[in-house]
DNA sequence: TTAAGTGCAAATTATTTGCAGTAAG
DNA sequence: CTTACTGCAAATAATTTGCACTTAA
């Protein structure tokens, strides 16, 4: 198991062509070393890697992250005008946003569909449509 | 044309039982003095008060979107995780960022629909749907 | 008169950056 | 070796807050 999420992390990193340092391999570890999509804040990420025995300043998180999703390994989420969120899944897909609890998941996107999408402006394209479905307690 | 982007300023303000000082009279009049929504970040509508040479502090510019927000006169629309904008049109409706300039705008609405909308957690319910629709440079 | 609103400047929070040291290719 | 990466601490940027002062009701 250890193996595999290191082994993941590894080719996660390879695949972009990113250097393996001691650090992003921990990284790459936590975020995608099981395989599942993950949503993390820098500060939820750091906190991760300091239960996990990691040693990675919290200035390397935030730089990490976006050295990943420059590298297109990740997108940035925005949700809350506080705090960024990453998330390793690449496609265009819905999330849930827990106003509650912070927290930001994938939304079961099994029919979501959007019709009548406006056109784009004369000279602009479409670079995202992002969908945000906001939850409270009910 | 004056007299009545005041009035206007005015009924929306007593609309949600906010006290009329002359600070929150001169925001109101250059949110919804002529009738048209609006998006703003506190730093566009302290430009804007300055330009109409209304002093007002942008501490108090922030203080007084916030208590809009909160007196339901206006809506906060997260697009851009480091700055705030708010919107002066209140239903949910989908919008435009443009990547480029960082302005935000109304989405023509008229046909788009969200289809299969997953179902709420237990315990939760859908508190609103954010769509917004990213421009980049075509 | 009196509680709400305002303005400043100082405080917070999230994030970035400069730079000297460390490690990957 | 050489350049990219890291860590810390200091710098920024957006926003909030404490507190004395002003004003609408």
């Amino acid at each position: 198991m250890q193996v595999t999420a290191q082994k993941r992390g590894t080719d996660w990193l390879a695949g972009a062509g990113l250097r393996p340092t001691r650090q992003r391999l921990a990284l790459a570890a936590l975020l995608v070393g099981d395989g599942e999509n993950r949503h993390v804040t820098a500060e939820s990420l750091h906190a991760l890697s300091a239960e996990a025995g990691e040693k990675v300043s919290l200035a390397t998180v935030y730089n990490t992250l976006r050295a990943f999703c420059e590298a297109g390994l990740m997108n940035e989420v925005v949700v809350d005008g506080s705090k960024s969120y990453f998330d390793t899944r690449m496609d265009d897909h819905p999330h849930f946003y827990w106003e509650d609890s912070h927290a930001l998941t994938d939304a079961p996107t099994e029919a979501l569909r959007i019709e009548g999408l406006p056109e784009a402006p004369a000279g602009m394209q479409v670079s995202r449509v992002d969908v945000v479905i906001r939850l409270k307690r009910a």
